[in-house]
This record gives C-alpha cells, structure tokens and sequence, in this order.
DNA sequence: TATAAATAGACCGACGGTCGGTTTGTTTCA
DNA sequence: TGAAACAAACCGACCGTCGGTCTATTTATA
C-alpha cells in the first residue's frame, strides 16, 4: 500500500468521522477495527498509534459530540437579555427547531442508540454529554434562583435530575418513532405530544413555576416531527 | 467427562447463578463464556442448549433478578391500608432497610455495576427493573390521583420519569461512595443526604404533596449506610 | 544524517459460537 | 414385556473473527 503521511489532527478526525459513522450504521460492537481502518484507508498500526483500544475510539467519538454540542449550547447560556426560564425555553425551543431540521438522521440516529448492541456507545455519549451539560444547568438554575425566577434547591442536584428525565423524553420519542413506522400515526402523535407536556409539567413543578410556563412542545410539534 | 443429567430447570438456574456471580465479580464482558461453564461443571455444548448466545445469559440474569424484585414489592402495591403515598413511603422505608441490611453486597454491586466494562450488565438491569416497576408505579398514581391523595396527570408517563429520577440517586450513592472510600467522610454522608432529600423534594413537587411528605431518607441513614 | 514520529501489514491468542456425535430417558407398539 | 424409535440433554474438539501486538520501513525535521 502506497504510504500515505497526513497531520496527526487530520488524520485522528477522519479516524473519529469514519467510526461515528459506522457506528451509527452497523452498531458499535457489530463495527470492527477493520471496518473502520479499511473505510479511513489507514492501517492498523496508524490506528493503533493515535487510539490505544477500539474503546478510546468510542469515548473520542462520544467526547467529540459533547463538544459540538456544548459549542451550539454555550451561547444561549451567555445570553444576558434573558433569565433562567427564558433561558430553558430558548433551549427547548432551539432544541425542537434542531429535531425539526435533522429528523431524518436523528431518527436514524434514536434507532441506532436504542439497539441492544448498542449500548456502550448509548451509554458513553450520554455520560460525555452530562458532563458537560450538567455544569451548565446547574449554574443557569443558580442564577434562577437568585433572580427569584425559580425555585431550584441545591442546583447541582437539580440539574442531574433534570437531565436525568431527559432520558425519560428520549425512550418515548423512540417508542413512538416505532410506533409511527408500525402506521399507528396518530397514537404515535398523541403519545409523544402528551408525555412531552408531562416532562414540561415535571419541570414546572419541581422549579415551582407557574403552569405553562414551560413550552418544551408546541402544537403540532410532535406530529411535524415524527412526519418530517 | 462424566456425564450428569440434570433437570433442565435446575441446570439452567446453575448457569444463571454462575453467571449472576461472575458478572458481579468480574464484570460481564471480561467473564468468558468458558469461565461459566467451568464453574458450572457443565460443557460448552449444553451451555449452548440452554442459551443462544452469552448475550441471552445476560437477559436471564437481569430478567430473575427484576423478578425476585418485583416478588418483594408486590406485597407493598397490595397492601390496602394505605394510600397512595402511604405505599411510596413504606417503599423507601423498605428500601432503605435492605440497603441498610445489604450494604456490604449492595456497595460491591454499585462498584461492579458502575465500571465502564459493565455497561451492558447495568443497561440490561436497568432496562428489566424498569418493565416490572412502571407498571406496579402507573397503578399507584392512578389510585393516587383517584383518591385525591396526589397529583398525577397521565400516570404512566409520571412513572417512568420517576423511576428515571431514580437513576440518579444511583448515580450520587456510587459517587458519595468513592467519596467515602477515599477518606472524605464527612462530605460523603452530607452530600448523600441532601440529594436523597432533593429527591424527595422532586417527588413532592411533581406530585403536588405537601412539603415533607415524602421521607425519602431519614436523619443519619446516609452516614449509617455508608459506614455499614 | 540522526532521531523520532508515522505508517504498514503479517501475525497472535482469546473468544463466542458451531457441529457431529454420544448418552439417557421416554414413548410406542408387536 | 421388551425392544425399537425418538427426543432431549450433553460432550468437547474445532472454527472464524476480532481486538490488539510486533517488527520493519518510510517520512519529516532538527
């Protein structure tokens, strides 16, 4: 094979673009070391001198996802012109502009992650994004809190807790994401539109907001999503 | 090899012992297939009667496990003198006794169940307590909601993000565990006790019970769980 | 030109899983 | 009654694949 000499960064990303993507794909377990190095046309021992394990290459992946995302979050964190539950719904707002506008890959991507063989990667992006979401949260429920905007005792706490129920909105997105592609439209609708204003309520009530001052969904959001 | 036959129940209960112990021990993905076997006393062949893949051992083990759960709370969700949040108490008294009573297994358990290698055998438990609990959960908040005793729209929805919350507290008990085995005693029990109260806090709230109705924990459990 | 980083790819051992065959118990029927 | 037929349980040698190692070679650079 002709040698072929790149900047480490390059090829380390291009490493990490070619393992997301089978990942995704075919599944982590069910995608080899193989698979990627052929698919990168590196060889082995190049892919060994930039990851020490297939498992390095899944937390490179995981940490590079968390990073993107914490760059798209960070802005609206730092916006001063809002308080804490502008804040939240700005996030929930640019979230389902985000799910609108990508829904074909994030469907793709919810099937991939909920597969059984799939749960180390799962598990791995999750862990990476709470850590740099919880951080972020926590501080924006401090704030929260000391504008008198919420009511958020012990922030850190909250804030896992938060996002923890966050996983809660994800299962039910996927089961109805099934269910829609099984023709069962509108239970689809009505369960991800339900339970998508019950994770709204949970959050109003556990900061001590006024009702309906979360908007996590909006009319029509969930059937606009599972039909984009 | 001599040959032993064996009632089909009770070799399969063999294997899942084997396995359940290993796991816990080892942790799932360093376990071999070959090492169950051995302390089974059993061949790869019948080994492979019983379970397709190693995959299928894992399910049997967290399924048996979420069984023998759900036998212990049955009882509880039965009991007709008490209410809605009556029984949510009870659950976390007893909770807190086995984990009081349990500790030394239940503190190997948490270190084994958190290591990186063992995310399969954590998502499988997880994924098997949770389709025992929701339901038991749902019905509880329904009759809540039915009693006038708690707030709680759409039921099974409130289920599962409750029992999600859970996973929190998992997550801060093997933490404030780490915390406790590297010396920092004090901070360890301190920082278990308030979130075990912010959870409670969070149930109250999002249920619309009055401040302090919930126990998730009591004063000194956290200390006394830890230095158990 | 010396040195270290980067690349190549043959190779290794362990692992999950398969397969052909044996043993044991049970059912069927002359 | 007993032997033939069948099914379930069991055995362990074997296989293909996979993650990872190793030695050799090339390339950049100081």
């Amino acid at each position: 094979m002709v040698r072929i000499k790149k900047s480490p960064e390059l090829r380390s990303n291009e490493l990490i673009d070619c393992a997301e993507r089978l990942f995704f794909q075919h599944g982590y377990e069910s995608t080899t070391v193989n698979d990627v190095i052929r698919e990168a046309n590196v060889s082995k021992g190049a892919f060994y001198h930039y990851f020490v394990s297939k498992e390095a290459l899944l937390e490179a992946v995981a940490t590079r996802l968390a990073e993107r995302n914490l760059k798209e979050l960070q802005p609206l964190f730092e916006d001063p012109s809002l308080d804490a539950v502008g804040q939240l719904n700005a996030l929930f707002a640019g979230s389902r502009r985000l799910k609108l506008d990508m829904a074909p890959q994030l469907k793709n991507t919810f099937n991939a992650l909920f597969k059984p063989e799939n749960v180390a990667l799962y598990h791995r992006i999750d862990e990476a994004l709470m850590a740099v979401s919880v951080p972020l949260v926590a501080e924006m429920l401090r704030r929260g809190h000391e504008e008198g905007t919420l009511d958020a005792p012990d922030p850190e706490a909250a804030a896992l807790m938060l996002l923890q129920l966050r996983v809660s909105v994800a299962k039910v997105m996927h089961t109805a994401l099934k269910r829609y592609e099984a023709g069962d439209i509108e239970a689809a609708a009505a369960m991800l539109d339900g339970w998508m204003r019950t994770y709204g309520t949970a959050i109003e009530r556990f900061l001590k907001l006024r009702d309906g001052s979360i908007e996590v969904t909006e009319p029509g959001f969930a059937r606009a999503f599972l039909e984009a």
